[in-house]
DNA sequence: TACTAATTTCGACTGCAGTCAATTTTCACT
DNA sequence: AGTGAAAATTGACTGCAGTCGAAATTAGTA
């Protein structure tokens, strides 16, 4: 790597940590760029030659994080649970994550579900890493007969990330709090599962 | 009222006007507050006694059409329709309203579903107002066998919104175009009613 | 009507995100 | 080492969101 690359490097680096130290500390919004920059021992401009703007130190922090996630994730995989249970640990996981970092969690979510126009495709190489995951996980479900096989597996996996977001959602708004979302998660996923509608219409049980 | 109502009444609907009016024309971002006070015949300051930031003066608007959405749902209800059928409805409608308000849609989205610690409890009642409309159709549901009754009505709603939500969000991410929404829209629903479990576990059939 | 208190309006002001032209540093080649 | 081109760095500058105290308008009272 030449002297240049490697100085860029280290300042990128510098410029993530600093930012991260102050956002910790006083909040994003409490934040300015020039103390960043400053911080970091870089000009303001510097900063923006490798971010364009402030939400994408956000989103620098919180892709180093889920790098981390993802490494925890294989880590901790049981092959031989049921998929109830992978899904739940997987998520649980993620979520944990976003209740140590509550309004990174948050600034990223928004950016990523919701996007400007004009970032768009940054997000999707961050799903690809997902799918990574998931499909082996699921594509094993169906051959355990545990899952089925006439549901494409992009769609099994936009039926569990849907309800995670609703989930993630409810905790941020306050409809639930951090205990409640492990059971929450749980049932939704076990009626996700099973289904809506009764299985033979004419004779289910009230619970 | 008295005369000083009558005239707060006035200068509100003028700014919300003036800022969709500006909104529409040259976008959110590009267009500033002054210009939105200029245009309303008020001074800036005034826009801030009304809306306390520039994002509420969206919210102002999208709060109206999501009104003009719930009669609109009311008229167009079937209640003789499945509750496939009536679910489908009811998003693409508001789906619909989405497309015609791309910016504005999205902006909303990221507040109410992300809201920022401060503006939490505003979006509480205009969630009610949708379980107003989706409880007494998937309680008939439940009525009339096509839905599980041990499954409380907070838990359908939360099933239907989620996937809602991230057809949406693939939506804006480009993962799918416009004519896509509705099969997909109506192909996780069935899932969903059906459930992602084999039915069967020894004798499905690969479609 | 006249006077006072309460409410509303206003735009000058502050602070920060993001830009850009000028300057400094690195690199490749002689 | 010397030179010129390319890349990186910088902070002064622009424009706008949001604040705030002073001025204007309205309501209440006699």
């Amino acid at each position: 790597m030449s002297v240049r690359e490697a100085k860029k490097q280290r300042k990128k680096k510098a410029i993530v940590e600093a930012a991260i130290s102050l956002f910790s500390a006083q909040g994003y919004e409490n934040t300015s760029i020039e103390q960043i920059a400053r911080a970091a021992g870089v000009g303001k401009g510097t900063v923006y030659s490798y971010f364009q703007t402030k939400k994408d130190l956000i989103k620098g922090f919180c892709e180093y994080e889920l790098e981390k996630i993802h490494l925890e994730l294989v880590k901790r995989s049981n092959r031989e649970a049921t998929i109830l249970e992978q899904m739940l640990t997987i998520y649980m996981t993620e979520f944990h994550h976003v209740t140590q970092n509550r309004e990174f969690g948050r600034l990223y979510m928004r950016e990523s579900i919701f996007p400007k126009e004009s970032d768009v495709q940054d997000n999707l190489e961050t799903d690809d890493k997902y799918f990574q995951i998931l499909f082996p996980i699921l594509q094993k479900g169906q051959e355990r007969g545990e899952l089925r096989k006439d549901v494409e597996l992009l769609y099994m996996t936009a039926h569990f990330y849907s309800l995670y977001i609703m989930i993630i959602s409810a905790w941020y708004t306050g409809r639930i709090s951090t205990g409640e979302v492990e059971p929450a998660m749980e049932l939704l996923f076990r009626q996700l599962l099973e289904g809506l509608q009764p299985k033979n219409p004419n004779s289910q049980v009230s619970k």
